[in-house]
RNA sequence: GGCGGCGUAGCUCAGUCGGUUAGAGCAGCGGAAUCAUAAUCCGCGUGUCAGGGGUUCAAAUCCCUUCGCCGCCA
């Protein structure tokens, strides 16, 4: 490892809370290690800050009615204060929306296109005259041209799974507002990848010691063979391209986010007075550039990313990507579209951060995609945190504040096994140092367990309670070196469990430990102890279950979600009520023949108390044509109308524009 | 459609460039202890390592195939 580290987590969209997933992926590794780091008193800065623009801001702003403006300020907020709450430290926090990141980003492209690295073509894109801009892929609908699915997205139809080009789906409509947009010709950028593939394999070939699946992921890129990609879009929120025939244009997100880390280091070297600091890092080849990053960003941080700034030509080069997997709830993904997570807000309401902490760093996404489970976050604190951990600093202290009047006691003649214990503080500080070496810290909150564990068993093998009646002297040194565990204890946890770690300082009253001194006995005899308090409060069951039922009804709400598939299993047309009679003996129902197009149904429908008989005759009514007859009432229904309900109300479904009988329904 | 990943004990996960009787934590069962947040400590695992086939003296680990879940890409 290089002596000097500049560390930078993902930066998070913002037109969302933080959620756990986040948190796995990227942002707590980022600051677990950058706080080991900085105990290793490594020159280490970490880096990050909201990413702001991009198209699903806007459409979340006009969703919101607000600007894209009020939108990002409140996220950024929002998100950096999470980030606080948790214990993340972030060196500098920064937004690509500010005005050094645009003038950053836009010096970064005019050197990479005075350098030739960058192409137009003129396309063909669809626009809506009706919101007056260009459309994404995705924010196109139309019919499929494949499988005649009426909902396929402009980038894939999700009924036959087949990849689209927006200019080949049928009768093409705006998913924002509807609206028929139209094919109109536009200019865009083109990031030449193709031409830097061969210095790309180059420096990607010697990082053997990469995650797999970061190696795999550019394998396969590699092998493809990289083409020209897309860095502008036509759009009014962004960094605009700096060209005066640009006019319209703004760097698309992927190609100003990552310039987002130079530009949030710029910003931290004016901060601190030192405004040429940032060079330090950037343009010094001995910086080791570390992202964190969740496994969705790869293909950016390890191809796209590396190939601008090999473009660009001064920076250096990402020398570690350590990609987390995901982290899931419960089976199912975290997902800010669609509200299916747990917020880091909502949860550091009710919790203490290093619970959060703990029970993710334990469980950290590391080769594989893992879970997060209320049931399992409730056994990890209380059988883990607070039974072991916690409960070993308590008899520790809580023994030489009954027997010592709070004062350590002395340790004369250590044994073999007291020496033992030492030992093994200082063999923990050592596994952790590898482990976070390596980028496995799951295996280095394991080990400061292990040690917390083995301090336990030390304690009931020597007896203290016993040994204090009759040998003394051992017990006072037993009770000193527990003293001593629970000082490296403390000073090795930092990293992942920051609070706890202070407040055991503040039982010991005394500052933390350089992390090159733990294992060497460092408690005077006779220190007196601080305040006593209870580390970890147990969560008791009440809770677990109002949480679960809290994720149970936000699940309700998003209803399952179906496949176009499903969707498609149902028939729905366009039908004329001929006639209409209520049905004796029922307040509700109604039955009535309707005109699918060519052939008559008889249909029961349970309106009467909205609409007579009358007032049905003749109306435009949506009928679900391939349901299984049903009787009701002893009535023969060979349909289903479609209506509107809420509370007290119903609604009939009708059409706004004259269509022939029969019309299908999609 | 192509490419890739994942599927290991009741639960959460290690292990996988082949090699002794497949591991840990939690839960469970039995015991010890009582300083401590009824906390701790000791002992106890007959799992088709998703199914099937193959290579090998030897496979959870390599190859093929089926199933299930997921991701990436024109």
């Amino acid at each position: 490892m290089k002596n000097k580290i500049l560390i930078t987590s993902a930066l998070p969209y913002a037109n969302g809370p933080i959620h756990l997933g986040h948190l796995a992926g990227c942002y707590l590794p980022a600051d677990i290690y950058y706080r080991y780091q900085k105990l290793k008193n490594r020159d280490v800065i970490h880096i990050c800050g909201t990413d702001e623009n991009g198209v699903p801001i806007t459409i979340e702003a006009e969703r919101d009615k607000k600007s894209p403006q009020e939108l990002v300020d409140f996220y950024y907020k929002h998100i950096k204060e999470s980030f606080e709450r948790l214990g993340i430290v972030h060196d500098n926090f920064s937004r690509t929306s500010i005005p050094l990141h645009h003038k950053n980003a836009q010096s970064f492209f005019k050197k990479v296109n005075d350098k030739n690295y960058i192409i137009t073509k003129r396309t063909k894109q669809y626009f809506c005259p009706e919101c007056k801009r260009f459309l994404a892929d995705r924010y196109i609908e139309g019919t499929c041209p494949f499988c005649d699915s009426k909902e396929a997205r402009g980038d894939q139809c999700e009924n036959c799974g087949r990849w689209l080009d927006p200019e080949n789906l049928i009768s093409p409509r705006c998913k924002i507002c509807g609206g028929t947009p139209i094919l109109r010709e536009t200019e865009h950028w083109y990031f030449r990848l193709d031409l830097l593939q061969p210095e790309l394999e180059k420096w990607i070939e010697p990082k053997k010691h990469w995650k797999n699946n970061v190696k795999r992921f550019c394998r396969g890129w590699f092998k493809e063979g990289l083409v020209p990609r897309a860095i502008t879009r036509d759009l009014n929120w962004g960094v605009p391209v700096p060209l005066e025939e640009a006019d319209g244009k703004v760097l698309y997100v992927w190609f100003d986010a990552p310039i987002g880390y130079i530009s949030s280091t710029m910003e931290w070297a004016l901060r601190i007075g030192k405004p040429d600091r940032w060079k330090d890092y950037w343009l010094d080849s001995e910086t080791s550039l570390v992202h964190f990053i969740g496994k969705d960003n790869i293909v950016f941080h390890a191809m796209v990313w590396p190939a601008m700034l090999i473009a660009h030509g001064d920076y250096v080069l990402p020398s570690e990507i350590p990609a987390n997997e995901f982290l899931n709830i419960k089976g199912g993904k975290f997902s800010t579209s669609r509200k299916r997570a747990v917020w880091l807000h909502e949860f550091l309401d009710i919790f203490e951060p290093d619970l959060l902490r703990y029970a993710l760093s334990v469980n950290l996404p590391e080769n594989k995609d893992t879970d997060f489970d209320w049931d399992d976050f409730q056994k990890k604190v209380n059988n883990e945190l607070a039974n072991i951990l916690g409960n070993f600093v308590n008899r520790t202290i809580s023994f030489v504040n009954r027997v010592y009047s709070s004062k350590v006691p002395a340790a004369v003649n250590l044994s073999a096994e007291d020496r033992e214990m030492l030992e093994y503080l200082l063999k923990t500080r050592g596994v952790i140092e590898d482990r976070i070496e390596a980028f496995e810290l799951k295996k280095g909150i394991k080990a400061l367990m292990e040690l917390a564990k083995e301090a336990n068993r030390y304690f009931d093998r020597t007896k203290p309670w016993e040994t204090i009646k009759e040998d003394k002297e051992k017990c006072s040194r037993t009770i000193n070196t527990c003293i001593q565990v629970v000082d490296g204890l403390a000073a090795l946890m930092e990293p992942y469990l920051p609070f706890t770690s202070k407040k055991i300082l503040g039982m010991l009253d005394i500052e933390r430990n350089e992390w090159e001194k733990v294992g060497e006995p460092r408690i005077p005899e006779n220190k007196k102890m601080g305040k006593i308090e209870i580390l970890f409060k147990k969560v008791d069951d009440e809770r677990i279950r109002i949480e679960k039922e809290k994720l149970g009804i936000e699940e309700a709400e998003m209803v399952e979600i179906i496949s176009i598939d499903e969707f498609s299993k149902v028939e729905m047309k366009v039908a004329t009520v001929e006639s209409a009679e209520k049905v004796e003996n029922t307040q509700k129902l109604v039955k009535m023949v309707v005109d699918i197009g060519g052939e008559k149904r008889q249909v029961v429908a349970g309106i009467a108390e909205f609409y007579s008989p009358e007032e049905l005759v003749g109306k435009k009514i949506i009928v679900v044509t391939n349901l299984a007859p049903a009787k009701i009432k002893g009535i023969e229904s060979n349909g289903m109308l479609l209506a509107a309900t809420k509370d007290n109300e119903l609604a009939l479904l009708t059409i706004d524009k004259p269509i022939d009988v029969g019309a299908k329904v999609s």
